[in-house]
DNA sequence: TCGATTTGTTTCGACTCGATACCAAATGCG
DNA sequence: CGCATTTGGTATCGAGTCGAAACAAATCGA
């Protein structure tokens, strides 16, 4: 009756509600919907050349109006600034306040998911992999940018001694930089 | 800097976007809204105890008032027709029309999430075994019900020859019963 | 029997989201 | 160079979700 990804797709349906439910409990003391965030999450774990309004966009899936409407209330409650790029005078970089990042550290993950995830078997590591590999195929099959971390990127590489550069950008990367999303992040070829 | 359970939370939210964007695109053809598709979806699955409203708000951890708007949507749509109880008269009951079962079954799950598991290594049974356990724990923690098929229950009760009944209604049941959704579901003591 | 509880509906307002139109800066191409 | 195209971002509008609160009706319980 079932076909074999249903069950899968039903869990991680139920999952996904659950967490925004979650999320959304844990923003409203704040006045702030799961969508706020998830991108001021978003803006705390991402490069300097992706913390704008167009690589938002890529990395939530909207439309660029809706995330335009979002950022617009997030700076009003003083939870981010927008500073303009010095070299291209049409972009806008996004940097959290202190305000935001207090409102995540205090509010992601939720206390009831950390809560659960104790309860849990194991580390989690394996179904961390698990679910890596499903959202790495999701995101090829939707033409989707993957937002990995830089020192995953085929375009990053390694100097020595801790010294790291962009491929793309031939920028020199620091190994904070190495450990931050970064919207042109392209996986290596597989095998590890 | 992160905490161990943040990259998990992180992967469960992106995963949970993806397939709601997934669900928009696939509901839109038909002019319905991921969560119709998802009571649509509940409605298929559950046994004659847990068609109701009540029921499937618990389901989708929302107020029954929205519930409500849900079900007059889809009723108008002709994807669903209310039913009174005969026992107790203010409970509905819910039940998909040929129509609803044929947009379901075209729609879910959407396209793109079947091939992305095509791409999966294994066959995913581990990653439902992981993801079930989380639910789990989950919904305990927020007091919620597991909603889990029928045979599983600690109320389901062995006749023997292909015969059950539930313990709590005392009411027989069959093998197709056994397969549904139950809001009385009880997990059994663990231990496989 | 009478109040409390449960089931479901209605109404209202805040908010998300996509669509569309729009503007400005950068880029590409003849 | 000059002009069309592309890209980054904003503004406005309408459809729709959602929670809160008030309401009605049936059932349950002391």
């Amino acid at each position: 009756m079932f076909m074999a990804g249903d069950r899968l797709y039903v869990l991680l349906e139920r999952l996904g509600n659950l967490l925004r439910t979650e999320e959304r409990a844990a923003g409203l003391p704040h006045g702030l919907q799961p969508v706020h965030l998830q991108a001021l999450r978003y803006l705390q774990a991402c490069n300097r050349y992706s913390n704008t309004p167009a690589a938002l966009t890529e990395y939530l899936g909207l439309t660029k109006g809706t995330v335009s409407q979002t950022l617009l209330l997030l700076e009003e409650k003083g939870l981010l600034r927008k500073e303009a790029d010095t070299e291209d005078r049409r972009v806008i970089h996004l940097l959290l306040t202190e305000e935001g990042r207090a409102v995540l550290k205090e509010a992601l993950p939720p206390e009831l998911f950390k809560r659960a995830l104790t309860r849990l078997p194991g580390d989690g590591a394996a179904l961390e992999e698990a679910l890596s590999e499903l959202l790495s195929s999701l995101q090829a099959a939707n033409d989707q940018r993957s937002f990995g971390v830089c020192g995953t990127c085929k375009h990053f590489q390694r100097e020595g001694s801790g010294r790291f550069r962009c491929g793309l950008t031939r920028e020199p990367l620091s190994r904070e930089d190495s450990e931050l999303l970064c919207r042109e992040h392209a996986a290596l070829p597989a095998g590890h």
